[in-house]
RNA sequence: GGAGGAAUAGCGAAGUGGCCAAACGCAGCUGACUGUAAAUCAGUUCCUUCGGGUUCGGUGGUUCAAAUCCGCCUUCCUCCA
């Protein structure tokens, strides 16, 4: 099976600039890139679906190119977007720049440039003048062809600046750039790219010749059987930043994916081969309520994104909070079992909506008492519903711990001093 | 450059002098049920020392009283040039 066919029957393209072009190039190692945008200071698991494409193109002897966008995200790509956004200042996109390089080094093999490489766009496009800019590449661009770009169309009534108007040129550049550069001709991009990278390919084949191989294709936006937005979670998006969503949370938000999505995105995000998944979703469907291709499906995710230490974490916590009693643990067990969890530490007893505020269990200490009120607050396994419960000393576990739970799934933890 | 219109909580959207801490929908959170699910039902979503305090783009006014009226500013939209 090709690895064209592979995508394709993990379901992950949706369209092709030309299927048979494609086809063709993929034959041979090619030069394959794909950008990030430096948005945010880390990426989320739709931008991982992209990177493991890049890994699963890497590992059938493609060089991939991950180009970070440190010029781009200075304009703001308009696509997906309803409405106009504030730029973000020079400092944070440069911030954000170098995050994100340095996550994507963690997945893709960047040991020699031959095989993949991490590169920014700042580096050419920072240099080219607005007079170059009009002359060597503004000239190409039809104003009629790209207010026909499903992008602008859609913007035109509620209004579109110049900026965001003109980034799909400079993201063509980009490509230009890297044909030029690294005889790069296929771009890839999540289908709301797609009018990005048909900017890219018009261009190459105005300068370069009509008959230039190049070519592109895009995923599919991931969605979920419910319709809900995908990859959502308490705390926004899912991050591939520990910090900002823990290995813990990864898990769980894939431990409660539907039935069905479960299988789909075994395909997407697992790099187990097809005959794995099929067998596994054999056993998945004999007995939904094992839920059995959920679990192969998180701890998989936070094997490729944490590595198998951070899993085996994941899996000991999990059982712990789920399974067994929370007071039985062994000071050491419970302190592994907690690494991961959001936790203060007070010296001195302190009230227990004070206490739910200050470690994030609340945001306010009205929700706090709302929290209480409905029964939702267990503290070393007990239900606490006075308001004006104190947390002392005493009472911890060990002399030193109180596991707070809220709800049925969030853990926090009090360390007394 | 000119004329008109818009800005309301996480998002969408009502409200056009007091009954507005602000309808409704979405989303979130909590409880019940369950498979740590889906669906469903119920509660809840500015802060608080529970006296009250601070919100409707910003600011200055009018009024006993302003999201609501007036002036100025900012941003956006539409049309004209």
């Amino acid at each position: 099976m090709n690895i064209l066919d592979e995508l394709n029957a993990r379901g992950l393209i949706k369209d092709f600039s030309n299927e048979e072009e494609v086809k063709e190039l993929l034959d041979t190692p090619q030069t394959i890139y794909c950008g990030f945008d430096p948005s945010a200071k880390s990426m989320h698991m739709g931008n991982f679906v992209m990177i493991s494409l890049l890994m699963r193109l890497q590992r059938v002897g493609h060089r991939i190119i991950a180009v970070v966008g440190g010029a781009t995200g200075m304009i703001g790509d308009p696509s997906g977007k309803s409405h106009e956004r504030n730029l973000l200042d020079a400092k944070t996109t440069a911030s954000n720049t170098e995050a994100l390089k340095k996550q994507l080094s963690r997945f893709l093999n960047l040991e020699d440039a031959s095989k993949g490489m991490i590169i920014n766009n700042y580096d050419w496009i920072s240099k080219i003048s607005i007079i170059d800019y009009l002359r060597d590449y503004g000239k190409y661009f039809s104003i009629n062809n790209m207010l026909n770009k499903e992008v602008v169309a859609s913007r035109l009534a509620n209004g579109i600046s110049f900026a965001e108007f003109s980034y799909t040129t400079i993201q063509a550049v980009d490509f230009l750039t890297l044909y030029r550069n690294y005889g790069c001709r296929l771009q890839i991009g999540g289908s709301d790219q797609w009018g990005n990278l048909t900017s890219g390919l018009d261009l190459i084949k105005k300068i370069e010749g009509p008959e230039t191989k190049v070519a592109a294709f895009t995923m599919h936006l991931i969605t979920k059987s419910d319709g809900k937005k995908f990859g959502k979670s308490e705390d926004g998006a899912l991050f591939l930043d520990k910090e900002m969503t823990s290995p813990y949370a990864l898990y769980q938000y894939f431990l409660n994916t539907s039935d069905d999505d479960a299988v789909k995105y075994l395909k997407i995000f697992t790099f187990l081969s097809l005959d794995e998944i099929e067998k596994i979703a054999k056993e998945h469907y004999a007995s939904l309520g094992q839920r059995i291709a959920q679990k192969v499906l998180a701890s998989e995710i936070v094997k490729i994104i944490h590595g198998e230490e951070e899993l085996n974490q994941v899996l000991k916590m999990t059982e712990a909070l789920f399974s067994g009693n929370i007071n039985e643990l062994t000071k050491e067990q419970l302190e592994i079992v907690f690494k991961g969890i959001k936790k203060i530490s007070i010296s001195g007893d302190i009230g227990l909506l004070d206490a739910l505020k200050d470690v994030g269990a609340a945001s306010s200490k009205r929700e706090a008492r709302e929290f209480v009120t409905n029964g939702s607050i267990l503290v070393n396994g007990n239900k606490i519903t006075d308001l004006d419960a104190i947390l002392t000393k005493k009472d911890a576990l060990f002399n030193c711990y109180q596991i707070v739970r809220r709800g049925k799934k969030n853990y926090y933890l009090i360390e007394h001093l």
